[in-house]
DNA sequence: GTATGACTTGCAAACGTTTGCAAACATAGA
DNA sequence: TCTATGTTTGCAAACGTTTGCAAGTCATAC
């Protein structure tokens, strides 16, 4: 029952306990040191009209001189713009970085040409409470945000950005009248690659997919047995696999399938939905004496920046990672502006390399870049 | 009963539109709902001493009613923590992304676990303007941040964080009262492989770099000097090619090595300073049909996750990725806490899987895991 | 000489929150 | 009933900034 105060004295002291060393100039200490008010310095540091030239030109000297940096919360809290960006990641760290990483740097250099910072939220992908997201841009203060790669199309955060009219981007293909969507078409992808390994010749090509519950594993595998389709063809399942697009899962599904279809008509061709898999794939199989592309064809997916650099270099479909980070951005300052939200597709197309060719393996692969 | 009435409508009208359509309550909106004093509302929701435990229960009521938010900025203005983290990462994106994917996830779990978020910058690893650091910090109000891997070991950001006082750690080597460091030992790494190969039976090892500029570089190299030296060998100057960590340069600088060997004594081994030259080594060289191990052993560098998978799998020097992360994040809420900023080295070690065994190729590594 | 502007400047309120201080109230002891 | 004590509440100032408004200066035109 002890009523214990909690008695915190001047801020001030609090901070320089801390171990705050550095100088606290402000708006104020420039006014004081010049005698003037600081509605004048205000408007000098800002660049508004109706300051006389020679008083700009002392109130700017002595601001560099003091090192007068603004305070941005402050600012914030007169109306003005936060310039905060919410970059939302999937708690999933795989998935997480590797959109994060491709968005990264363009992202950031465009932010900061815009004077914006980038906040970054991580978000758990089961479990999601709602009115987190919410309570993230409101906290802050926050323009805008972009839902990086990795949230599943319908998370319940999209619908929640739409509603409270956050201008926001994601990777999925939901708009609404501020949010906008990037995203690659993953049918298109699965279709090129059947495309490619039918028209090498190949008839039975295995499928090592991903976690169905991921709509990129759904949407390749789809496409691929869509473009099967175009030649009359129905993909068997039983040379369809589920991994879970690590390596270790694309070796035991390339193995798996690899015997598995000894004893029935066999198998020329694997398409793989990433390429890691394909890389697992290929590290086991040839590990196990199978030749690729001889014996048989791989193809991945994502075109990796590994996967020129594999043994023998990976056939795979390419991403066109590069084109979609200024754009995803480019369409949130769209946003940002006040313009409608609107969808964007992005096409993939096939990069041949060496790890696909005619069935039989007489040589090297017929179009090599 | 004060009459006065505080029209608050200017702001709110701007945000409108600006298009937020988004409720704006704060402490006053449920104040006035529950016709209390907002200092009562503070206290009650921050959980101070000093509120009838009903009252309490009606202001947080009304607070879930309303969807009250609290505004992070205006807590930071009176002076409370700004819970705000800052992430400088090196612009050019690679070394960038690199760092940054490892390091991302578990900071974020730990940052939100205290309540933290985390601000990104990009800063340019040319031409850094002195005082950019300091301007980051004040204008946002940081509380101390973390310099991700890619700069250079003496970059002024870090001086400048430690005369700056500011909490702060980073992936080299100096430290201060609230700096602290995290690096592995890439000296020793070089030394493992060497001593590797070495008891392999090797003799003539190649060696591939990255860009001498870079600290990583130069320190595995002498690393794997003094490994060879322990042996008695000073390693040929020959058999060293500079690269620049891409995959490609680690291709071309595999065969130019193997070609100019040919004449002088051959090359059993190759060392390269990153998986991915080893990579483009192994890729290029097994196409012109070189057998590896057997004709030449090869040794990365990082334990990149594609290692494993390559054909055949990668024998590399781990790095230990994972203990980096929440050592780094731990290591910055010790000096947030106000503690000594220390140093703290990781050994790395070597994995050995298929791509070196002993000169001559008689079969499986010797060891293999 | 005064009126008219055009410029320049300062005052004070506002943004959403916290907190020291003092006032109001409640409870118990006398 | 009154004081002493403790609990609950409200007032107002503060944080660093912006900005509407009004007041000041000054030269020009009448």
């Amino acid at each position: 029952m002890t009523g214990e105060r909690t008695e915190q004295g001047g801020r001030r002291r609090e901070a320089r306990a801390a171990g705050e060393s550095v100088a606290e100039v402000g708006i104020k200490a420039i006014a004081e040191a010049l005698a003037i008010s600081p509605s004048t310095v205000s408007r000098a540091l800002n660049g508004k009209y109706g300051v006389r030239t020679e008083t700009r030109a002392r109130i700017m000297d002595m601001a560099k001189r003091l090192g007068y940096v603004p305070h941005l919360g402050a600012k914030q809290l007169v109306g003005k713009s936060s310039n905060l960006v919410g970059l939302f990641a999937p708690e999933s760290q795989r998935e997480a970085s590797l959109g994060f990483v491709a968005l990264f740097p363009p992202l950031q250099r465009q932010l900061i040409a815009q004077g914006k910072h980038a906040l970054i939220f991580s978000i758990p992908l089961a479990n999601y409470e709602p009115g987190r997201f919410a309570e993230c841009v409101l906290s802050r203060g926050l323009e805008g945000c972009i839902l990086l790669p990795g949230f599943p199309e319908q998370h319940p955060m999209i619908a929640e950005a739409i509603r409270l009219g956050v201008p926001c981007v994601h990777f999925g293909t939901a708009t609404g009248p501020r949010c906008a969507a990037v995203s690659s078409d993953n049918r298109e992808g699965g279709r090129l690659a059947a495309r490619l390994l039918y028209g090498l010749g190949h008839r039975r090509i295995g499928f090592i997919g991903g976690p169905p519950e991921l709509r990129i594993s759904r949407e390749r595998y789809a496409g691929f047995c869509e473009g099967l389709a175009e030649f009359g063809l129905r993909h068997d399942p039983a040379l369809a696999y589920e991994g879970s697009f690590s390596g270790a899962s694309g070796a035991e599904a390339g193995q798996a399938l690899w015997e598995r279809t000894r004893r029935a008509g066999g198998m020329t061709a694997l398409f793989c939905a990433n390429d890691l898999m394909a890389a697992g794939a290929i590290m086991r199989l040839a590990g196990l004496g199978v030749r690729i592309p001889e014996q048989l064809s791989v193809v991945g997916y994502d075109d990796d920046p590994f996967a020129a650099y594999l043994n023998p270099p990976l056939t795979t479909v390419h991403h066109d990672a590069e084109p979609i980070d200024p754009m995803a951005i480019g369409l949130l300052l769209e946003v940002l502006e006040g313009r409608e939200g609107r969808q964007v597709t992005l096409l993939p197309r096939i990069v041949e390399r060496a790890s696909a060719a005619a069935p039989g393996g007489t040589g090297p692969p017929p179009i090599s870049s």
